[in-house]
DNA sequence: GACGTGGCCGTTTTT
DNA sequence: CGGCCACGTC
């Protein structure tokens, strides 16, 4: 992830003689010093591309191969599974095999484990399971039901996040400071909505992310011997990215660093994106306060960027006022300028991207490309465009594959098995397949639950017992009685054998075997891929089990599925794009409204700006110009489709104007090129430039220099009319016609395709790209199918 | 109890 | 425009 450091930088950096210890060889002078100060508090603040990551490995290694510190001695926390691995691999490399047997993972896998180990102290069995933002959903609107909160005046999402506020500061559903807190008529609601849906939660042995975090805290403080233990048993801690840290986790670490204080932590306060979710960018900023006597160790030199990059983008984070303030510098030379292109609407500004990739696709491999946009609703566009000029790519967040129902369902038989007190997955479990239990049943066994105070799979049990069911307590009986044998059966079993099990027994397989949707087949496939990550993971991990298993799929997020294996363009967040590095990157979408996005703007009734917000956002920015290693392209429509399908003028954002003029180039919408040499400073205020025939343009005012093609802007937007730009400039001359008749890997319309189970059969119609296209396939005696091209091979 | 259709609502970012 | 939910029919 992490960028080799530049050519020759070992020799020149300060002082490696020759003869040093090949871990610190390799390091710079703060670089070193973060190594090599292992005792008490340290905090690192790390510029973007300054190498942490290095900083963080080097000094795991050091630790084992110089100190002798055992491996599980240290613990050490990442935001991404991702992260975690290759910082684990880069580790090994160094120390070896060892390297295995350390705490690594993210804070949420690290509280599983740990709450595995303290479930008691919390009133949960280790079998608990995890309920994901949907489960958790489903708790809420149940427990309003019974509260009598009215859906309609609060929404169950208002709760949610109420409730996640309260664990990211570490405070359960009876904590005396939020009966405090609650003066307001909708705090007292929502404290009445926590309390019942923890209680739900408790009945269920289940845990939500938030909890995932603070339980192990409270365990942690509610025996000083447990904590003492533990303490004693980490002796090095290292946090990664600890600007997004929360209260919570801070909490955490206090607790497991109390014996020792050998808490090292490495963030950026100028890449602090995750306020809203509970991240308090005071952690860093306060933590030489809070760990009294921290060494504080400032890494600027970026090994990453161009400086033409790191100008643009420093001067950009500048322009906030709450910052530590570093100054990144680098070596590397100027490189390309920056590109700001100007697009007359969303749809060709995707063509544009897709444009300038192609041209380059063949100098720059199609893996160090990325996009990045403001909200996911942006990637639609793009992998149009993509998919028009057959460019690959993998499209990070959007719809993840654990989502789909038919996984889910999957999922869900598996979490009932393996947590027998699993209410929600119970309660999917018990529809899928179809099995004549339906609501009047379900709605009898919740009010049951409730009454006896107990989870739903056991309220069902017992309602049976007590023949209160009705006409369903046989079909009741049956699915109990086949969860319970099943659950017998796949014990000893490892992930994929369990899981092959259950969908055989369950019905979930035949059921879709003989569904007559032309989509079955491909859910059918996914839960056939679902077996192959359960095969994966019994082969690799510690542990082969099904628990095991259900752990890490709550807990993995979709930038873990990047692969530097693959030749694809990259499409995500900027918030996804946190961490990693291209050597080309384009930052599309950069509209008022959009970055900034409207929300933070306020002018709603709603919410009153805060500035803060704002300052988030450029930050956002921020993080997006730095991923780009060799060349930044910036881009702004003119008209933007909303999702009700209405195009909207929208304006350049306002955070485009500290981009210093000198490092752009402009591209606009007229295919020309004019190099900002004399950039505006303001919006709305023609360029101050010697340059004569400046049309008086509201936005992007920059007069030709010397020495420009296409020195003028044409037509439409030399108007500053917003709207006279519709319709133009298409460039379908650059564009690929539409073709759907041939498809990628040798499939083609009309002719024949194989499939492992129905056969050869006739294509009819290809839609999309690659492994991910979506064929129509005639197979004599089975039907019309619809079948994704990676199932499928050319006959 | 299962399944189909129409209306409505919505998009910030995610472990 | 598209996904989700509520309501209606079989």
């Amino acid at each position: 992830m992490e960028p080799q450091q530049g050519n020759g930088y070992g020799s020149e950096a300060g002082g490696d003689q020759g003869g040093e210890h090949p871990l610190l060889a390799m390091l710079n002078a703060e670089q070193k010093q973060a190594v090599l100060h292992t005792e008490g508090p340290v905090l690192v603040l790390a510029g973007a591309g300054s190498g942490k990551t290095r900083v963080i490995t080097h000094r795991i290694a050091w630790l084992i191969s110089e100190l002798g510190v055992f491996p599980w001695q240290i613990l050490a926390m990442t935001f991404t599974n991702k992260a975690a691995g290759e910082m684990r691999e880069r580790v090994a490399h160094a120390v070896g095999d060892s390297a295995s047997q350390l705490w690594l993972g993210t804070f949420h896998s690290v509280g599983v484990r740990l709450l595995r180990q303290l479930a008691g102290y919390v009133g949960l069995q280790p079998t608990f399971s995890i309920y994901d933002t949907d489960d958790q959903q489903r708790v809420i609107v149940r427990v309003m039901k019974a509260l009598g909160v009215s859906e309609a005046t609060h929404k169950p999402k208002m709760f949610a996040s109420y409730i996640d506020r309260a664990k990211n500061r570490c405070m359960g559903p009876h904590d005396p400071r939020l009966k405090e807190l609650a003066v307001s008529a909708f705090d007292k609601k929502a404290l009445s909505v926590y309390q019942a849906y923890e209680k739900e939660m408790r009945l269920a042995n289940a845990v939500d992310f938030g909890d995932l975090i603070m339980l192990p805290a409270q365990a942690l403080a509610s025996d000083p011997n447990v904590c003492h233990n533990l303490a004693q048993r980490f002796r090095y801690v290292l946090v990664d990215e600890f600007q997004d840290t929360n209260f919570a986790q801070f909490e955490l670490l206090k607790y497991l660093t109390s014996v020792h204080g050998n808490l090292c932590v490495v963030g950026d306060d100028d890449q602090s994106i995750y306020s809203w979710r509970g991240a308090e960018v005071g952690n860093i900023l306060g933590f030489p306060k809070m760990f009294d006597g921290a060494e504080v160790i400032k890494l600027e030199r970026n090994y990453r960027s161009t400086e033409t990059i790191l100008r643009a983008s420093t001067a950009v984070v500048s322009r906030n006022t709450t910052r530590h303030g570093k100054v990144l510098w680098t070596d590397r030379g100027l490189g390309d300028p920056i590109t700001l292109h100007v697009a007359a609407s969303d749809r060709d500004e995707a063509d544009w991207v897709a444009r300038q990739i192609d041209r380059r696709q063949h100098e720059t491999s199609l893996g160090e490309f990325a996009v990045f946009y403001r909200t996911n609703a942006c990637s639609r566009v793009l992998e149009d465009s993509l998919r028009r000029f057959r460019l690959p790519y993998v499209l990070i967040g959007g719809m993840k594959f654990y989502e789909r129902a038919e996984v889910k369902d999957a999922l869900a038989w598996c979490r009932l098995l393996v947590n027998q007190d699993d209410s929600a997955a119970w309660m999917r479990a018990v529809g899928s397949p179809r099995r004549g239990i339906g609501d009047t049943t379900i709605e009898a066994v919740q009010k049951h639950a409730s009454q006896i105070e107990r989870s739903l799979p056991a309220a069902a049990q017992d309602l049976v017992r007590l023949g209160g069911a009705g006409r369903a307590a046989e079909k009741l009986k049956t699915f109990h009685d086949l969860v319970e044998r099943l659950r017998e059966e796949i014990e000893p079993m490892r992930a994929d054998q369990a899981g092959a099990r259950i969908l055989e027994a369950s019905g979930l397989k035949k059921a879709l075997q003989e569904d007559k949707d032309p989509d079955a087949a491909d859910r059918l496939e996914n839960l056939q891929q679902l077996l192959a990550a359960m095969g994966e993971h019994a082969d690799s991990a510690d542990d082969p089990g099904l628990r095991s298993f259900l752990e890490t799929v709550a807990l993995v997020s979709d930038v873990d599925k990047l692969s530097d294996a693959q030749a694809r363009v990259s499409l995500m967040t900027m918030h996804s794009a946190k961490g990693l590095e291209f050597d080309v990157a384009f930052v599309v979408g950069l509209e008022e409204g959009l970055l900034p996005h409207a929300n933070v703007l306020g002018g709603t009734a709603e919410r009153e700006a805060d500035p803060r917000d704002l300052e988030e956002e450029r930050r956002l920015f921020y993080v997006a110009m730095t991923r780009a290693r060799k060349k930044l392209h910036l881009s702004h429509a003119r008209l933007r489709r909303r999702f009700d399908g209405r195009e909207m003028p929208s304006e350049p954002s306002r955070f485009l104007q500290a981009v210093p003029r000198d490092l752009v180039q402009i591209d606009d919408a007229g295919h020309g090129f004019r190099s900002a040499s004399s950039w505006g400073s303001s919006w709305g205020q023609p360029a101050r430039s010697s340059s004569s025939a400046a049309p008086a343009r509201p936005t992007w005012g920059a007069p030709a220099g010397p020495g420009n093609r296409a020195a003028q802007a044409t037509g439409a937007w030399s108007t500053g009319n917003p709207l006279a730009g519709r319709g133009t400039a298409h460039h379908d001359d650059d564009v690929p016609a539409i073709d759907r008749s041939e498809g990628e890997a040798g499939f083609q319309v009309g002719g024949k395709a194989l499939h492992v189970r129905f056969g050869t059969g006739k294509i009819l119609d290809i839609a999309g790209y690659g492994g991910e296209a979506q064929l129509t396939v005639q197979f004599p005696g089975v039907g019309i199918k619809k079948i994704v091209a990676r199932f499928l091979k050319p006959a």
